[in-house]
DNA sequence: CGTAGTACGAATACTCGTACTACGGTGCTGTATT
């Protein structure tokens, strides 16, 4: 059977209903798996045109698109910019807290008529079953997830409803799933697919090696010598930037230092008032603010390309977020830093905001509590006395160990073959500890990556998964001359990517190679740098037939 | 886990050192009140 020929097709879409007049690398391959109804993960760094992924697909498919997106600001901008093309067959529509009851019929019946072909919504929105039946009897083609990485970053505990969109889109009926991130190492690609339950999904990586971004690190041993560091960057690179910081009164207070010391800036965080949010973003984008403080909260929906750089004066919690955040810079592919100012110290708000073990006592009162009858959230919270914030937490572990559910009527309630409340407990504490080896793993791994002497690219990118041939001639150590002109090692020990196993830590997979060191992923305990040398004299790894291969 | 802030004792300084405590990121939502 002859395949289909889609890309002159897509061009076409692409260039009539969108007014792109071609497509960019890393476009094309993920498009056709949806025109093949297959499901994908595509991860492509901001800027690299993500979005026309599900957007010039959806125009071909039968049936209109949801796209499944975490930010209503986000939402907005994505929305106004399809409406601006003033085509029926690719405006969009949205269902959120922000329409009036009466506005979300109206979404909802242009979604009907075929009059739009966009759904925009929030998983909270779907997690109500009347909506998602309202959503379902659209008939979607395609469920496309924007910013996928946050099923993993937010799921577990932040934004809950993440979690379960792999069975709200069950009942959508199933059609071809398509998520979409901007960085997504190797574990979180693993929670990605497993959440959303995609199927044999093809998984398309690329752009990882950003070359216009110059990548620098400096260890600073005190805060004097942080500020002086920054403020020469200041002094050199031309504007706009971003700095961010770790916390909202370091936003404020380094934005005030700055200003003190005559640079225009400003702060960000998620504790400002709505309005002064949209404001400052705003102004940010419209080149009104030169240096923008913030926290993490400025991010996602930063669509500038002239972003002349990125500072951290904080050590990132991972190399994903690090990543992530320089990725803000550069984007009209003109020279661009990412400079990270980092301090052994910044470390251990990492580990604070990783924390937060449940007690099993805790677990166990809970599963027994619903054991009682069928409850709401609301009146389990009441019930327990837990906060809203630690029983999202807890039921989310319960409900992975199938001790919980969330049925009818928001109601949580007992599987019928769910363990006993002292069982689910262990397996539950169990996970949650898994889940933080693996995230404290991750600082690890940022913190070798501030550390390394090698490629920094290389380092980063092996870190992903990927690997990268020869140094990448854009950080400080390629510049430094430190990197090593000796190829990196060729006699592997185990190929990259192959599964091996250690007698205490379990299965994993090798992520790379670094001088002496390699690096590997386990699936138990996060990731472990060992030395090459002390692995083979010791036998520390062998490696792991395909029937041993055991992921749960 | 580490920092910044506060309380307090000793001493009587326009102060200093110690001990203790609080705090720390990310956003959806729906409802009540102007």
């Amino acid at each position: 059977m002859k395949l289909p020929v889609y890309g002159p097709r897509l061009r076409k879409v692409a260039r009539r209903h969108f007014g792109w007049p071609s497509l960019r690398p890393g476009q094309f391959k993920p498009m056709r798996a949806v025109l093949r109804r297959r499901d994908a993960l595509v991860v492509l760094p901001t800027g690299a045109g993500k979005s026309a992924i599900y957007q010039i697909p959806a125009v071909l498919l039968p049936g209109p698109t949801v796209v499944i997106s975490p930010l209503l600001a986000l939402q907005q901008d994505q929305i106004a910019a399809l409406n601006s093309r003033n085509d029926p067959l690719v405006r969009a529509v949205r269902v959120s807290s922000a329409e009036t009851p009466k506005q979300q019929r109206a979404a909802i019946d242009e979604l009907r008529a075929g009059r739009a072909e966009f759904l925009f919504i929030t998983p909270e929105q779907l997690s109500d079953p009347e909506r998602l039946a309202e959503v379902r009897d659209l008939r979607p083609g395609l469920v496309a997830v924007d910013e996928a990485h946050c099923i993993s970053a937010w799921g577990h505990d932040f934004r809950p409803d993440y979690l379960a969109l792999g069975e709200m889109i069950k009942h959508l009926g199933r059609p071809p799933v398509l998520a979409l991130t901007a960085t997504a190492s190797p574990p979180v690609r693993d929670d990605i697919i497993e959440r959303l339950r995609l199927k044999r999904p093809e998984i398309h990586v690329s752009g990882l090696d950003r070359r216009n971004l110059f990548l620098e690190v400096a260890y600073c041993a005190n805060e004097d010598y942080r500020w002086r560091r920054l403020t020469a960057l200041l002094d050199e690179a031309a504007r706009p930037g971003i700095v961010y910081v770790a916390t909202r009164r370091a936003a404020e207070e380094l934005a005030a230092k700055l200003s003190a010391a005559g640079y225009a800036a400003e702060h960000y965080h998620g504790g400002m008032a709505a309005g002064e949010r949209r404001q400052r973003h705003e102004d940010f984008s419209h080149d009104k603010i030169e240096i923008m403080v913030a926290t993490s909260a400025f991010g996602m929906g930063i669509d500038k390309p002239n972003i002349r750089w990125v500072a951290h004066v904080a050590l990132p919690d991972s190399p994903d977020s690090y990543f992530q955040e320089i990725g803000r810079c550069g984007r009209d592919g003109e020279p661009a830093r990412a400079l990270l100012l980092w301090r052994a110290e910044d470390e251990a708000i990492q580990r604070y905001f990783s924390g937060g073990a449940p007690e099993a006592a805790e677990l166990r009162d809970l599963a027994a509590a619903l054991r009682e009858k069928p409850q709401t959230r609301t009146a389990l919270r009441t019930r327990t006395g837990f906060g809203q914030r630690k029983l999202g937490q807890l039921l989310g572990l319960l409900e992975q160990v199938g001790a919980a559910t969330t049925g009818g009527g928001n109601k949580v309630t007992v599987p019928v073959f769910a363990p006993l409340p002292a069982a689910a407990a262990d397996a539950a504490v169990a996970i949650h500890e898994r889940r933080q080896a693996v995230q404290s793993s991750r600082t690890d791994m940022m913190r070798a990556l501030a550390e390394t002497r090698s490629c920094r690219t290389q380092t980063l990118l092996a870190y992903f998964g990927e690997r990268l041939k020869n140094p990448c001639g854009h950080c400080d150590n390629c510049a430094e001359g430190t990197v090593e002109q000796a190829p990196q090692p060729t006699d592997e020990l185990f190929r990259v990517h192959s599964r091996v196993r250690h007698a205490e830590w379990g299965g994993g997979m090798v992520m790379g190679y670094e001088e002496d060191r390699m690096t590997v992923l386990f699936d138990e305990v996060g990731y472990k740098t060992l030395s090459v040398p002390v692995v083979e004299e010791n036998a520390l790894l062998v490696a792991e037939t395909k029937n041993g291969k055991d992921r749960a």
